[in-house]
DNA sequence: GCATTCACCTAAAGACTTTAGGCAAATAGC
DNA sequence: GCTATTTGCCTAAAGTCTTTAGGTGAATGC
């Protein structure tokens, strides 16, 4: 019998195609040996479990969206550099709504810190580098980028601002405005 | 035998329970059926399958995060409001990690719409009353602060802000604040 | 050319889902 | 209060997915 070549890496790129297709959830050990044309035994050797092999794909997702945005982040600043650092999540996860569903999956602290996480982190920090934050309120302004960003395509992709208007492009252009205003008036201290 | 008294709504609100029990993702047929000391097939009277228990499950969070949302926001405006009613997700998400992951479950548009989903959009508005937004600046702000609500305990349920200054109750308030501010003040036309 | 390693296989057991059909308990009609 | 119907839960069975154990042939190393 001719051997399919299977690797872990070559097992988690496929796992991220089909996650596209069919959706993360639906991501199968089972389907994707289908795919290889492999008995689903086949890939315990190159994965520990059904567990394992949505961790990598998450972890993979993670840290292509990571190298978009240090792409999109070169030689740009300020509001420039807000959106398209912005523009690169939503437009991920457009293109890509299996593998943001696999990056949107929650993972153990350890695994989290020891893949694109703290990459994601450090870049968006350097976005507000354009802007005028000393700490912690730049922390809380990483927090809440992370958050709009999340949640917004997150939304997006559950048909939150579909059939209605405004239509969705335009919504996510003025909450970059926002935001980018926000940013750059930062309220001082907390208003009670 | 004894009949266990099984109806759809209980099977939901045990379901949710259970979610916050052992995550949302593991409510699964079975286990629901051995919690109520029932054969696996007797479930299927109540609920169409798997999909449709889940889903309800998400309704019925949904449900619930909107009652009390609806509460919080009674005699309440302006700052007051925006902060009571951003907390009831906060602390929805906490008190209820698995009603809340069930409540992020895309569902079809047609199920949204018939659910609570209206009902929130109009809460979101009824707190945008206190700031000065016209359409369609209104409608914008109403998903930036879905998404960013969303986002948030999505975050910092998987972790994102633990174990690292400074702490995640520090950051909500100050993002409530820049929020707040933001909306006083929000960017009146796009800034290229 | 032989031994070893490695890649994929077969086999099997356990869990979850879903459908079909049956019996007994609850309810309704008289 | 008895019968008839409905309803609630059951058994049975087939299909899928996961995971482990152990086997066989293909690739690699000496």
């Amino acid at each position: 019998m001719a051997r399919a070549g299977l690797t872990a890496d070559r097992l988690v790129r496929a796992g991220a195609e089909l996650a596209d297709e069919i959706g993360f959830e639906q991501v199968t050990a089972s389907e994707l040996a289908r795919r290889f044309d492999v008995k689903v035994a086949s890939l315990y050797s190159h994965v520990r479990n059904s567990q394992d092999l949505k961790t990598r794909i998450a972890l993979f997702a993670l840290e292509e969206m990571a190298d978009r945005a240090a792409d999109a982040l070169a030689g740009r600043a300020g509001k420039d550099a807000l959106v398209a650092f912005a523009d690169v999540y939503r437009d991920y996860a457009r293109e890509h709504p299996g593998r943001a569903a696999a990056a949107r999956m929650p993972l153990d602290p350890a695994t989290a810190a020891a893949g694109a996480g703290p990459r994601h982190a450090q870049m968006t920090r350097a976005v507000l580098r354009g802007y005028d934050l000393a700490e912690p309120e730049a922390t809380h302004a990483v927090r809440l980028l992370g958050s709009v960003f999340h949640g917004y395509s997150s939304l997006e992709r559950a048909g939150g601002f579909s059939h209605s208007a405004p239509d969705s492009e335009e919504t996510w252009i003025r909450i970059l405005d926002a935001l980018d205003a926000l940013l750059r008036n930062w309220p001082t201290a907390h208003t009670p």
